[in-house]
DNA sequence: AGCTATTTATAATG
DNA sequence: TCATTATAAATAGCT
């Protein structure tokens, strides 16, 4: 649509076509927020780059009806979703096995799965849950590494107090005119 | 924008916001087309019109996604509501107390805690295996706001319905010249 | 991340 | 609603 005409077909570039996707993306979004304001619609947006990141616009009164409904749902989830409780009443082993199972589900929707009887509200939760994990463990990668690099600090550190410790010995051996002991040698390269 | 400047804001005018609707709304619908074609991204986007028409469009990948979900998904409702028998054997209580301390640490992991024993790889694979949660629960995100849009449609439908079906009855009544008796428009209205 | 030559989108009008 | 057109806005190719 400028220097020259483009045919609408995958950008095979790389580069390319991460540039385009962030210009156009930006002018969706902005027209799709005229749109709304213009013409008093109500609008949902979502864009899922390639490589899996999410961007999302919603109007308010978009917003406004979804939420609306979240207050029924949660009323329906917590009524679908405990199922037979009366069964398990005596024994610690079935309270066990429902702890498991709570906690099965729980890992599985951790894993986002199972996510059929969750709300826009508690899929929303979820997300950032699990948006605030992944900051904790990316940062927890960054503590590790650093700890790898500080061995690998001190090892290189080591190694060149061997090298300068080794260097000395030359020195001192050509000063002594090559007469130097082996045994000597021997001692100061491998203390 | 063009033979004028114009604000980007509500439009008086009911005609020619009208007008600015149905013209923008489709250059939006193409600008998100070439989005997705362009750069290989899935998009949804939904468009109410101020009346509360639906229009609405959604990249092949993204419908695809949401259609196989909606296939499975009373299934997998049916499964998961049913205390799963085939756990309740005797004698698992110490197995099953292993299993839920494991899953329990499996938890906490995946929230980001209890990460101090965890190797650099085993981090990288934590954070992996979150970052493609996070986009599965992105998705149904969409998903469950693509069902909340059905409802709305459907009851949309349902009230255009009752309103011709109104419209029909007061044309019945006035050909009739006002004689009808009460009981039959009680019928033509709450049949 | 900016620039600009062009292409596209679109407000006004018929 | 449809077509035209003058102009504003978006953006592809560069740097």
């Amino acid at each position: 649509m400028t220097r020259r005409k483009i045919a609408i077909e995958k950008i095979e570039n790389v580069a390319a076509r991460q540039v385009a996707f962030s210009k156009r993306r930006k002018g969706l979004f902005k027209k799709a927020m005229e749109l709304s304001t213009l013409c008093d619609a109500e609008i949902a947006l979502f864009v899922f780059s390639a490589s899996g990141k999410l961007f999302d616009y919603s109007s308010t009164s978009m917003r406004q009806v979804i939420e609306r409904r979240n207050l029924y749902s949660d009323v329906n989830l917590a009524k679908s979703c405990q199922p037979s409780q009366e069964l398990q009443v005596e024994g610690e082993y079935f309270k066990l096995n429902k702890e498991l199972r709570d906690k099965t589900l729980e890992v599985r929707r951790l894993n986002g799965e199972e996510l059929q009887d969750l709300s826009l509200k508690d899929l929303r939760k979820l997300e950032d849950l699990l948006s605030r994990s992944l900051h904790r463990i990316s940062k927890a990668k960054v503590e590790v590494f650093e700890q790898e690099i500080n061995i690998l600090q001190k090892k290189e550190i080591k190694s060149m107090e061997e090298n300068e410790r080794l260097d000395q010995a030359q020195w001192f051996e050509h000063e002594q005119g090559q007469a130097l002991d082996t045994s000597l040698t021997m001692r100061l390269l491998f203390p």
